[in-house]
DNA sequence: GCGTCCGATAACGCACGCGTTATCATCTAA
DNA sequence: TTAGATGATAACGCGTGCGTTATCGGACGC
């Protein structure tokens, strides 16, 4: 086998997300929260902190952040204001069709 | 004393809110709930429905339109998104310096 | 080795929005 | 006057995100 044929991460959840119903629900109800743990992340590691400095900086728990980045959860409107209180970011987000979508920029 | 000199509810608010700061952190703290609590008024009586015929195209439930439409509460991502799978309706959220605000169309 | 910091994670409790049910005063129509 | 529908609200429980504390393995420097 060449190392060509190995399928990406993406391509992987992508499959079984077109064959698995249960898991394309899942998987689709959770992107807001992965997409938030991207700008956490990348805000945080631009800047060289640490889960312990950032959450002290927005007045979270270590645990908390640590959920976030990893896309646990599914945050609350008041986590993401204490997100953007301390840090300069912010969230733009669009809420239609039953869904929420976090908008670029 | 005349009638012009009667002061709008509007007036009387912005006056407290400048003098009392414990009010003034409260009143805009909940200000996004009032802001939704507005459009789903205006979408239901523009509709001619009843909280209860709105519960139930939304899946939600007669006493949680209420609280929705009074303000008493700041609702989750997951119950806008439930208002607008079966409504039309959108939200645009501007999370930013701590605080969320939405946006108009 | 040893200490230190890191992120991940478990355990427990709290806060709070919503489900669920029931009730209330008010209004309107028959 | 009576019957039905409306919005408001109380009571209780549940789900879940976060606070809090503690701990873990791993990486790095001394």
């Amino acid at each position: 086998m060449k190392l060509s044929d190995l399928k990406t991460v993406d391509q992987l959840i992508e499959e079984r997300r077109e064959k698995d119903a249960e898991f394309r629900e899942i998987w689709d109800s959770t992107a807001f929260a992965r997409q938030v743990a991207i700008i956490v992340v990348r805000y945080r590691t631009e800047r060289g902190l640490s889960q312990r400095e950032l959450a002290r900086l927005t007045g979270l728990q270590q645990p908390a952040i640590a959920r976030l980045e990893n896309g646990e959860t599914e945050p609350r409107l008041q986590t993401l204001a204490k997100l953007t209180a301390a840090t300069g970011l912010s969230f733009h987000l669009d809420v239609v069709r039953g869904g929420v979508e976090l908008v670029p920029a």
